[in-house]
DNA sequence: TCTGGGGTCCTAGGACCC
DNA sequence: TCTGGGGTCCTAGGACCC
């Protein structure tokens, strides 16, 4: 999808388009400041004006999408606020509106599978669709079924999308992106010389900032130089596993089936805090973090029928730092005093003195609640018990090691 | 004024087992 | 002057993706 969040921004907010906009960070509710200013006024007539700037903006967020305008100066997604506002001051900020995504979402994944039925979810704005049994799916490489699933979302959501069409899923995603927004590519396997080898080698989806710099001290920077290199000495340089990848990526070979069901691996909660946090100074607050986390990943695990043996936490100091601990336990749970309890003693496994700026609660190891016979069946009804955990973590002795 | 939140997969060492 | 060879599970960290 193109510029998936802000597009659907676009559809509340129609006078706003053309405008550079940026979505991500916000904490506070624009729909209701805006309603507030302008009662009674629909939100399709609140004048541009009155949308807040990036040049006010305050906070540790990141953008997770940016208008085609916004793009023009240089800003683009993960990009921090606090920067991209002196590349775009003037450009109008808007928090992610994660229901409407969702159901904006859902509706596009479901319009493709009526078409296409193979379907694999790449997250919330992206998928890989497999064109072979389709039928007409092979008609001018596959434009015309591009075309006709372009039109049903356009139809069913108002929001474009780009697709590329290639053999594989690999040459497919990198397709993707030659005619944004609004376009088709088809690539052929003859084509990998011609379009895929003078790409810079981050296109490639799996080189990420590090194999990229890595690549560039080694003097590669196209596709094309990576193919030029034996397997080998790809494999000496990057490892067995990655090397021989990284040549078979290069000459655009990948076999990977679309993978049309999936099992969750792991449900995690984490949260930035508005300042850096200190576990002796501020423990109380801390701890009512904490155990919020905890509640909300096991509240998540319940809703969607899951139970979880690994407990982890993860925080990351002021310095930027991470550090991760988990215990895998005998039995699965979803229970949230139990997942509490367990990240409490992995918490007590790691340094506190310094002071965080991020705290998550992680919990792995996962099967589906109805598949796992129940030892000490809690009632189903029961609720969390929230009042029971004390904030006791968080205290002087408790970064005690060893 | 740096740098979100939710994920997956891989690696590597150690424990433990046969 | 020797000290196996596999296999699985657990844990911590890191790369990468959307």
């Amino acid at each position: 999808m193109d510029a998936f969040f802000a597009s659907v921004e676009l559809l509340r907010y129609p006078q706003l388009k053309g405008l550079p906009i940026v979505i991500g960070g916000g904490r506070r509710d624009v729909d209701e400041m805006l309603s507030e200013r302008f009662a009674g006024r629909a939100l399709s007539q609140i004048p541009p004006e009155a949308f807040p700037l990036l040049k006010d903006y305050v906070g540790r967020g990141v953008i997770t999408t940016a208008t085609y305008p916004a793009r023009q100066f240089g800003v683009g997604s993960a990009m921090g606020m606090m920067k991209a506002a002196k590349l775009c001051p003037q450009a109008i900020v808007l928090p992610v509106d994660f229901d409407e995504v969702r159901r904006h979402s859902r509706t596009f994944k479901a319009v493709i599978r009526e078409i296409a039925p193979v379907v694999e979810d790449r997250g919330i704005d992206e998928v890989y669709i497999d064109f072979t049994e389709v039928p007409g799916g092979q008609r001018e490489g596959g434009r015309v079924l591009a075309r006709l699933i372009q039109k049903s979302i356009q139809d069913a959501t108002g929001l474009t999308c780009s697709i590329g069409v290639a053999p594989n899923k690999l040459i497919a995603k990198m397709a993707s992106e030659f005619n944004k927004p609004n376009g088709i590519s088809i690539v052929y396997p003859e084509d990998v010389q011609t379009k895929i080898w003078p790409l810079p080698v981050r296109k490639i989806n799996g080189i990420g900032p590090k194999s990229e710099a890595k690549l560039h001290r080694l003097h590669l920077h196209t596709i094309g130089d990576i193919a030029a290199q034996s397997q080998d000495w790809l494999v000496d340089n990057f490892g067995q596993a990655y090397g021989a990848w990284m040549h078979d990526a290069a000459w655009g070979r990948d076999d990977r089936p679309v993978v049309t069901e999936s099992e969750p691996v792991s449900m995690s909660r984490e949260t930035t805090f508005d300042r850096d946090l200190h576990a002796v100074r501020d423990r109380a607050e801390l701890g009512a973090i904490f155990t919020d986390l905890c509640t909300r990943v096991a509240e998540d695990l319940r809703r969607k029928g899951y139970v979880g043996r690994t407990i982890g936490i993860k925080l990351r100091y002021d310095d930027f730092r991470t550090a991760t601990r988990d215990q895998t336990l005998d039995d699965y749970t979803a229970d949230p005093a139990v997942i509490r309890r367990a990240a409490g003693l992995c918490l007590k496994r790691v340094d506190l003195g310094r002071r965080l700026r991020l705290l998550g609660v992680r919990v792995g190891k996962l099967a589906r609640a109805d598949a796992i016979p129940q030892t000490a069946a809690p009632a189903a009804a029961e609720a969390p018990r929230v009042a029971e955990f004390t904030p006791d973590l968080f205290q002087p002795g408790a970064q005690e090691t060893g």
